[in-house]
DNA sequence: CGCGGCAGTACCGGATGTTAT
DNA sequence: AATAACATCCGGTACTGCCGC
């Protein structure tokens, strides 16, 4: 059943040709001619011929494989998964391989896996230590959102534009009637905080409004979605409220029935991150598709364009979300 | 900054001894004397010697690295990216490393990546062919609950009693008071549902009930969930109900609500598979818990005794989902 | 003499069996 | 009887050079 397996010399073997020869048709190199390189394909693929990763590795230093590092703790959100398979998908169809990372306590400092040609980090920040290995290890990195601390030391990024995303959104709510808008914000640390909390400030102050706003986790818990829209409900004359952080329209939702508010038409609620559950809520919720796995995917081309200097390509790439509108803005 | 890195020739060199003494110091083998190996592992912490992986698999044909394989569409399930961290983790404590599959349309059979000392497949059928391929590879697999359709071809598996589960929980509804107990059960075609199915069926019938089911997609739309639960509560008298598929508390509660039962006392609900959205719904529901996270190092730690053929430990691990009880079975 | 096409061969970095001490 | 040095080999890649025209 294994014959073991066949290597370079059984295929120049049965081709009747020299290993450097067929090592050259095989990868379509000049120097060999269309009937040699024929014949030692035809051989290859009757002998069922696989590359030897390593030994090739070992030759040429370039592994065939990139590491994947996503944001500890944010496992349970889908959007990573999603950008995950996209990555492996886009790697598969180039032949490459994709190791998933394991995350570092603030304390390690033990290097990642080192045989990669490189990493794809998500919504990465130099506070966190397996990011800060990373890019110590000097290979290309390319980010998904700015990677915050590590600005000059990336090979490239896939980015959203939030910005026009959020005055998108904040218009959207004002075309339905909307005429004072808040905002349950992510709380500082990341690019996508930074940039909601500065658009919603600008865009209000463009219109000599006062902002209203909470911050709260990252990864909220129910009870802060909770305690902050209950806060704002409470305190303040709001006919619209965006809520930023994954996970927390449903809790909202909650709280503003809680607070007597009928969601869609007396009180108008999106969401930033788009979650199937939106669409599952009553009523459904308004809020951005992010495309996870297209950027997922989209990483992995830059990476490979980057690193084959293919075409000086753009080293930023710039994603405009796309709003899905649903019941919960629908308006009065 | 970078002098080229460090060899096993370099290592040598500096503590003085030949390149095959610095080998067996460096993997701890019999042959040196303790001096020399002290020697030898000072001078490779002081050039921060780190193994060329190539080169050593190159030499022992073993890789450093297992293959995931994760359900397709089941991306969203939070479930698998926690399983998929338990094996990440408990692989890095062993100095593996893990790739990330790729899935496979049914007409492609394409190997899996074939540098890899084996898989670990969770939740996985023969009728998918990323499935197929990795038991052709003929390499160890170990499994995250059985692998229908492979049954004989897996080195091991980490599974859970789920009958044990589901009689526990269906003896819980009624210590709360149920009397009529139907069940939302996930399609056939996982081991999960038919093991679902079956304890329910057994478990009525030992009572003298009649089985009150509906079965609904293993990743069911909010429509699916709404109708089935709808339906059962509109032609039958039920004061308790258990939903299996991941997803589905949500709506259930919905439908529930609409049909006028007050969740928690008039209807218990439970749901299987524990989610974090379960803490942040009204009522909050019951669930079990299972521990992805865990069971996936389990995977990993079975696959690596396994290999090393260790203790000859017991190929197939049981594991007993923890039941969380929330305010949906509260009772009366 | 130049050139295309191919064979020969020195590595890449470590693991391991064999031969000295 | 222990240790350590030496020689090979793992499977490719890429450089050098020979051959014939």
């Amino acid at each position: 059943m294994t014959p073991r397996k066949p290597t370079l010399h059984d295929v120049a073997a049965a081709a009747g040709v020299s290993i450097a020869a067929a090592s050259f048709a095989l990868r379509d190199k000049a120097g060999v001619s269309p009937e040699t390189r024929e014949r030692v394909l035809a051989a290859a693929r009757a002998l069922g011929y696989v590359v030897n990763a390593p030994a090739r590795s070992l030759r040429t230093a370039r592994y065939g494989a990139i590491g994947l590092y996503l944001p500890p703790g944010a496992t349970r959100l889908p959007y990573y998964t999603e950008f995950a398979f996209g990555v492996v998908d886009a790697a598969d169809r180039r032949g490459l391989s994709v190791i998933l990372l394991p995350h570092r306590e603030a304390d390690d400092d033990t290097p990642p896996t080192a045989f990669v040609d490189g990493y794809v980090v998500v919504d990465g920040t130099t506070d966190d230590a397996g990011v800060r290995a990373i890019l110590d290890t000097g290979r290309p990195v390319v980010s998904a959102e700015h990677l915050v601390g590590g600005e000059g030391r990336v090979a490239g990024s896939v980015v959203y534009d939030h910005e026009t995303a959020l005055r998108g959104l904040l218009d959207h709510l004002t075309a339905r009637g909307a005429r004072r808008i808040a905002a349950v914000l992510p709380a500082a640390g990341t690019a996508w905080s930074r940039e909601l909390t500065t658009t919603y400030e600008t865009w209000i102050a463009e219109r000599g409004g006062i902002p209203i706003s909470r911050a709260i986790g990252f990864i909220p818990t129910a009870e802060e979605v909770d305690a902050a829209v209950g806060d704002i409900l409470a305190t303040e004359r709001v006919d619209a409220l965006i809520v930023g952080p994954s996970g927390s329209a449903a809790p909202a939702l909650e709280a503003a029935h809680r607070a007597g508010r009928r969601v869609g038409t007396d009180l108008l609620l999106a969401a930033y991150v788009d979650e199937p559950m939106h669409a599952l809520l009553t009523p459904t919720v308004t809020s951005f598709d992010l495309e996870a796995r297209e950027v997922g995917e989209a990483c992995l081309e830059l990476f490979t364009a980057i690193q084959d200097a293919d075409p000086p390509t753009d080293r930023v790439q710039v994603r405009l979300p796309r709003l899905v509108v649903r019941a919960s803005t629908a308006g009065p």
